[in-house]
DNA sequence: CTCCTTCGGGATCATCGTTCGCGAACGATG
DNA sequence: CATCGTTCGCGAACGATGATCCCGAAGGAG
């Protein structure tokens, strides 16, 4: 029912004015996950960041939902869109390594672009230069966002594998018993060479995935 | 540290035997979640579906997350996976038709899946699975993983999208308003025709980015 | 200077995940 | 059948969370 957090207006016209801001907020929200994680984002903790009252966030925010969408929009803002160059494939893995950057400075990120769709002011920013990049591009408009969509849930994908830890641990331990087993036999089969930390997998994966997406006739 | 809840034995050798097991207790958890959505699977809601208190669970699961887990890993068994037919595009697609069936079933999982890698058992089937329909092809087990990981997240995410209601709404009318406001001229010139609900835009979408990752001399 | 609206922030509520302690229940042992 | 060691069931309790509410303070408009 209420509108977007970007719709609705940020400080009211009259009576006694706001101390802080919503990008101020937004900011202190962004610093505490940076520094520890994702879920020690309460508003008591932002609060205390601030030097303030966690009910007085309800001033600014609606919910605390709302602030990670903030949060979300806010990082999107260090995307540095260069004029496309006219190679879209180019530009696209552009589009992805940059991406990859900002979870890997943001590594609470990852949950939320996966969780929440959260399209603020740079997250239009950053349809209008995909769809300017593939403005020549023969494929419909829906097909372009989708390629959009892919693109960001892959880069989320390999940036929530990148920093996993414990879980990737566990896991692994668990596919080394169930290949030692003996069932499974093409699990069991599996070699797993050791990773080359040189070779960086995401740009031929996004182009793989790209090109399998978005088929033209006048190549790259 | 401890290991993974699938290599945890599950009942005590000695002393009183347990009322209930964790395939139970899972599978209550499922009930509710199915019933009443992700966010009411709390320890006491799950308790008092099964007529127990909620310290109770913590006699069959570590934490609430591990029940996360087991969740995910048993809607996992619903895949019916039939012997590979020698066409390996096909029979993948076939795997994410199957995957969409289950988010369909089970809304919930979608975040999950997203958040957490969390193989378990069936999860160790589905890869078992995978590996033999690809066991010809000639990319490397990295590649193949790799590819499996994107199919996942990808119909995850189309998943997600079906289900959204709400932030759809929301983003569709901020979306509109930048498009009216004219700074953005891309997204002011996209035009939305009418979805087209007799297209299933998923196969398509899934042959694209599988044939882009996975390049094969002998095609399809 | 006054008034009206908004802000600040502490108290408060319901709920959550998790821990703890204790009495009861069970299998093994003699 | 009696005893013993161990585990289970469960309710109370703890700390923390998101959210609400109220009231005194503060600032701009007239």
């Amino acid at each position: 029912m209420p509108p977007s957090v970007w719709l609705r207006p940020e400080r009211a016209a009259v009576g006694r004015p706001a101390r802080r801001s919503r990008a101020e907020i937004t900011a202190a929200a962004v610093a505490v996950a940076d520094r520890d994680g994702a879920e020690a984002v309460s508003m008591r903790r932002v609060a205390a960041e601030l030097g303030t009252g966690a009910g007085t966030l309800y001033r600014y925010v609606e919910t605390r939902d709302e602030l990670l969408d903030l949060m979300a929009d806010h990082v999107a803002g260090e995307y540095a869109f260069a004029a496309p160059t006219g190679d879209w494939l180019d530009d696209l893995v552009d589009v992805g390594l940059q991406a990859r950057g900002i979870h890997r400075r943001h590594p609470w990120l990852a949950e939320r672009v996966l969780t929440a769709p959260g399209t603020g002011p740079h997250g239009a920013d950053l349809v209008e230069h995909h769809l300017a990049v593939l403005a020549d591009h023969p494929a419909d408009d829906a097909a372009k966002l989708v390629a959009l969509g892919v693109l960001s849930a892959l880069v989320a994908t390999f940036a929530r594998a990148e920093h996993a830890g414990r879980d990737l641990e566990r896991n692994a331990e668990y596919m080394a018993h169930v290949a030692a087993a003996g069932t499974h036999p093409h699990i069991s089969a599996l070699d797993a060479p050791p990773p080359d930390p040189a070779h960086d997998p995401l740009p031929g994966v996004l182009r793989g995935v790209l090109t399998g997406l978005l088929p033209t006739g006048s190549g790259s």
